[in-house]
DNA sequence: CGTTTGCTTGAACGTAGTCAAGGTGTGTGG
DNA sequence: CCACACACCTTGACTACGTTCAAGCAAACG
């Protein structure tokens, strides 16, 4: 414990008071840990565990009919894990750890708490939930309506505009923690044309690659083929009850 | 006014007291109508009202770069709209009424004082933005990782579930209010490509058309080609704060 | 050292897109 | 009341983007 990712997180848009920090502090239980490739929670599952991501890269999935497998969500450190078995009696997604991982296991009468205790921490929340919205929404847009190379030119954008907000860097390089096999199953194409779709994006010059350390090289060209939108994220406080 | 759409929402899945109850009702302000094909709220605007839909049928969509569209939400009866301002400056995406539409405008600040005074509703708003979460999901996958017979038949299949929570009946006909351009917007295909897509699922014997009625015929074969999943809501009051 | 996992490339195929033309129904104005 | 316009649906021919199947290669791992 010691710090509470959720809090960071929450920070980056408002400022939050002592007892708020304190708070959402209290909430976390045990830490646990997973190395790369491990189930967190599978689909279908009865798991109605509530968790914050306190280290590393994990990803939400569904199976199809078929065999096939589409990832619906990345998650990093700060993102509030669970909200959907509150209104869900089975798992909808399978939870995997991109990369080795440590999570926060958080008590559902303490989210309850909050909610009593805490009204502004309950706005914070709920307006947190609408940047998860938009951001399925985008990813919709881009898989319906966008050509291979905007796809995963879209989902190498959003993952270096996420690393940013980590760590701010100008250099807009990052390591890429998902195989092809994994874009494809985000983007909604097969590794091979994954393969073949970069290697158009470095031949034309928009991104450059060694291994999986990725450099965005032209920005301006790749982000209107990808459809890309920086959206402003404000969160609007004026009308959430007052801060305790 | 006179009734809350709101509480007719959240009553399909949880008992509300009556101050619950008069607290939605009064959440409502003015009743707005709109002629379909309106434009209620416009992508990129500044408009931040909270609406709930009274009657009628609402979509909303993204444009791409190259003019083309993704409808990304169907919203009826009940359902709560704008909260992604809460979270950004500018809107996110278009609101367009498919039908004729009623709707109603709610306060920001009441908002917020439902957040003080009634806890538990807060806590049943925050569950209900899970199904919507749960809903892009779904769309997700189909449209990532299914045929255009899938897609189509998914989209038919999620409309006539949500038309039968409304008014419950047996025999699975419906009338679309969706042309195929409109379709096509749903479920990243071309408005031709609907139409042959529609014809073979007539041909198949998995649906019936006549003019924009269209009937459910074979759920067993339909719904694996469609990946289509009944996700059973029932909403996990156990967490939440005592109603008041 | 052998096996596995992930990356790369080629060739053939198929699903969905594009372009084009004609048809149907509805609402509007002459 | 009819003619026209418009929106939507339908079908055909051709194209192209992404998939499938297959094989070879490199790096990581037990």
């Amino acid at each position: 414990m010691g710090e509470s990712g959720l809090a960071k997180h929450l920070g980056r848009y408002v400022e939050l008071t002592v007892s708020e920090q304190r708070t959402l502090l209290h909430l976390g239980g045990a830490t646990r840990s997973y190395r790369r490739g491990a189930v967190i929670r599978r689909e279908h599952g009865q798991s109605s565990e509530l968790l914050v991501v306190q280290r590393g890269w994990l990803f939400c999935s569904l199976a199809t009919e078929d065999g096939r497998r589409q990832i619906v969500r990345l998650h990093y450190c700060g993102d509030l894990l669970g909200t959907d078995m509150l209104a869900f009696a089975e798992a909808p997604d399978a939870t995997i750890a991109l990369t080795d991982a440590e999570l926060c296991v958080i008590d559902r009468e303490r989210l309850g708490a909050v909610f009593t205790d805490h009204p502004r921490l309950a706005a914070l929340l709920f307006t947190l939930q609408q940047i998860d919205r938009v951001t399925l929404m985008d990813r919709l847009v881009s898989i319906g309506r966008t050509s291979a190379l905007g796809r995963v030119g879209a989902l190498l954008l959003w993952i270096e505009a996420r690393i940013r907000t980590v760590g701010p860097r100008v250099d807009r390089e990052f390591t890429l923690p998902l195989t092809q096999e994994e874009i494809g199953d985000a983007t909604g194409l097969t590794a091979v044309h994954v393969n073949r779709t970069m290697r158009v994006l470095v031949e034309q010059g928009l991104i450059a690659r060694s291994g999986n350390r990725i450099t965005i090289l032209n920005l301006e060209r790749l982000a209107p083929i990808a459809n890309y939108i920086e959206r402003g994220e404000r969160f609007d406080t004026s009308w959430m009850p007052p801060a305790r």
